[in-house]
DNA sequence: CGGGTATATACGGTGAGGCGTATATTTCAA
DNA sequence: TTGAAATATACGCCTCACCGTATATACCCG
């Protein structure tokens, strides 16, 4: 089950999904709550796009006591890293991207995780 | 009114949509009759979804007496030009690409435009 | 055990977008 | 001017993916 462009691009067209990967990409990783909060959606929409991209192999999870935390699938293809890279590199221009970061940096009561472990 | 990430994924999450820009990539420039061919696709579809493309200023169209001919927007933003540079590079190793490139080679009185003019 | 927090999922409703058919438009040639 | 070829568009149908609400599950702590 190998990833098709075309697959990819479908999950890359909803927004909440891609507002998402955007802000894993820049981040490493984040947990349910942070990706809510910075995106200001309900946890049920969140989860479930989460949901969608880890069945799909985009993003992979790994829970740490109560909290859940997502990142980019290591293993995902270059290919589409390329595009993710490409992509992170000009969203990060548009406003509704800026705001999600800014949001993130100003959360209170970050879960502070072990990055990178 | 610039081209938003969202917006570009969305236009290429259709696969009728993706196949035809690929080959336009490829090729330079394609009349809709071709395009119909390669893809094995009634020529509604492909006009409709050419439409849609040019619309958002995907791709850009001549006309030539009774024939009108596609090409990938010459004015297309850098990053999304990067994207289909990627997508196509990806495309181009999945077997539906080959077959659509194989097809359009095999295709019978082919009108043949002047490229790049 | 029981309550609270974080996350996941089930469910029914709804709208966007893709589809095929039919038809309109444009161009060329006779 | 008439017919044929190439392309575009209008229309109604239908599926699918997203949505919010409600609820289930998992984990922590006291």
């Amino acid at each position: 089950m190998t990833l098709s462009c075309n697959e990819l691009f479908r999950l890359l067209s909803d927004e909440t999904r891609l507002r998402s990967l955007v802000l894993l990409y820049r981040e490493g990783e984040l947990c349910v709550c942070e990706l809510v909060y910075a995106l200001g959606e309900i946890q049920p929409k969140i989860s479930r796009h989460l949901a969608i991209l880890r069945d799909q192999h985009i993003v992979s999870d790994r829970r740490v006591g109560q909290w859940v935390y997502y990142r980019i699938d290591p293993e995902l293809p270059d290919w589409a890293h390329e595009i993710l890279r490409t992509t992170v590199a000009r969203a990060t221009s548009e406003t509704r991207c800026l705001q999600d970061i800014d949001a993130l940096r100003h959360m209170p009561d970050r879960p502070d995780a072990v990055r990178c472990a």
